[in-house]
DNA sequence: TCAATAGTGTCTCTTAGACAATATTGA
DNA sequence: TCAATATTGTCTAAGAGACACTATTGA
């Protein structure tokens, strides 16, 4: 189905999530050519007929190949040219997304298709196109917003302080600090969060203080 | 000419230049519909058979309507959807440009088409589509680039310390501290530029050393 | 009581901004 | 000499990292 005059535009999206400490991204195993069999990035094509923007795209395709809802996408840039896919002149514009981390089981028990996550930072297999190189810039992204703002959407609609560090270790590579990283929540993201009266999180030792996101969640 | 399967891929190019330390951006005036006689970012339709990339119709493009090389292109994101463009569903993909300051005259000059430089941070008239925003957008992307970088590209071949300041500050729009600034360069920048051996801006003052980009010019 | 993690306080070092001081030219 | 700008140095305040300390639960 080569057109001459338009390209092929598609979306891919690399979905995030953080699970037993380890940040993940979410593959697929392609069922058509080009690369039948191997892994790569969800994605799908633009149907203008049915979605109104972009970003309305990802959320169809998602919601059709994973059964899944996206509470928040960002565009991270384009993936364009005349050979990067053997089809035809193609327009890839890469997604960025994020699963809270309680919702990973039900995601990966609906297959429809074959997906799996992998740790993002270290991806056990070869990705086909050139979405190794979408992954990277994906991370890159994810870890620029981290840095400034706060992975919210990654975490359950309650969680704890160190929860919340955990994750944004698992997304930056590194530990943080305890005491710099909520000085800097109060400092800086006061707005963006809030305790939950009375709720804790009840284990072998101290209560923690159940917080959850503020009427403006950031990211 | 309107295309149900496939949607409108265009470039739209935000141009920007410091002169008499404000910061400009290049506008031209349409001569088709939509918006016919109204002002707005220059652009132009991917053509799949000339252009490798995207990045080669902003060359295309420019080279065509404006008569300039551009020494560096950057994707900034795509504007998309279904309405922004009343002959079909549309892509724009959006990219930054700049020009060094000494060529500004030269490109002007050239005219095939209605073109002109405005104050990028307080544009004089409105723009056509969703070019507002665009140019937004681009200049929050300039900003961030030249507080983590230095806007090399937007100099002469040889440059004063103080000129490269002035050119942070029209790009930053505020004052910034010359020790500080230089400090930072010091500390940040020693690999980006270099001191030319001998030469000397000259005036009724202490002369002042030239420098210029090292080898890997960063943006 | 102890183990385990929550939550807070303090010290130091780095960095950025403000601003002062010195240097070097042409007139 | 002075005017003008280049270039460097110093002081201070804010922020980040390291690390120690206190608090509160279940067992």
């Amino acid at each position: 189905m080569s057109n001459l005059l338009h390209p092929l535009v598609t979306v891919d999206i690399a979905l995030f999530t953080v699970e037993s400490q380890v940040l993940k991204v979410l593959l697929v195993k392609r069922l058509t050519d080009p690369f039948a069999g191997q892994w790569s990035l969800p994605g799908g094509v633009l149907r203008p007929h049915e979605d109104a923007t972009l970003c309305e795209t990802v959320r169809r395709v998602m919601r059709d190949k994973v059964r899944v809802e996206l509470p928040l996408i960002e565009e991270v840039g384009t993936f364009n040219g005349a050979t990067r896919d053997t089809r035809d002149w193609s327009i890839s514009v890469l997604h960025l997304a994020l699963l809270p981390m309680d919702q990973v089981e039900a995601l990966v028990g609906e297959r429809v298709l074959a997906v799996e996550w992998v740790d993002a930072l270290a991806p056990d297999r070869e990705l086909a196109f050139d979405h190794a190189e979408m992954l990277e810039r994906a991370i890159a992204q994810l870890r620029c917003k981290c840095e400034a703002q706060l992975p919210l959407h990654m975490l359950p609609a309650q969680f704890t302080l160190t929860q919340l560090q955990r994750v944004c270790e698992a997304i930056l590579g590194k530990p943080l600090d305890k005491s710099a990283f909520r000085r800097r929540l109060k400092d800086l993201h006061a707005r963006d969060m809030e305790e939950v009266p009375g709720a804790f999180e009840r284990g072998l030792q101290r209560p923690a203080q159940l917080w959850r996101p503020a009427m403006s969640a950031p990211m």
